[in-house]
DNA sequence: CTCCTGACTCAGC
DNA sequence: GGCTGAGCCAGGA
């Protein structure tokens, strides 16, 4: 099923993509395995936290960018897997989560409070 | 250059 | 307590 990427490349070749999108995808990499973080921590760890969608925007092509990024590690403040009908299968965000020790209910991440992972816990910023 | 959209979030009703 | 509206920034057309 050759899928038509109207978008195709957001940030095109021959720039520095030192853009706001790989900025996401840095700190969506360092999120651990078995953890999840909202797209508001992200966002305030860049600056822009009034602008969380632009985190989940930037996510966009997360499963383009390489390295890969955890997105299906990402999701709203609630827990919530709001960006799942963005992957190729929509279940494929739960199935990661679940497969990485993470419960998910009705598209939400159980004790997702406790899974919680800060952007700047990791004393790297 | 202008308008629209977008995987969020908060505030109001 | 659930839904709606508005705000936010950045990039594509």
């Amino acid at each position: 099923m050759p899928k038509k990427e109207k978008l195709k490349t957001i940030k095109p070749s021959g720039k520095k993509e030192e853009s706001f999108f790989e900025q996401v995808y840095e700190i969506a990499r360092q999120i651990p395995k078995g953890r999840v973080t909202s797209y508001g921590a992200i966002a305030a760890c860049l600056g822009t936290k009034l602008s969380a969608r632009m985190v989940g925007w930037a996510m966009n092509g997360a499963g383009k960018a390489k390295p890969k990024v955890p997105a299906h590690r990402v999701v709203n403040k609630n827990g919530m897997l709001t960006g799942r009908h963005h992957f190729s299968p929509p279940e494929l965000m739960q199935q990661l989560l679940e497969k990485e020790g993470i419960k998910v209910k009705n598209e939400t991440v159980v004790d997702f409070e406790k899974k919680f992972w800060h952007p700047m816990d990791e004393g790297m910023w």
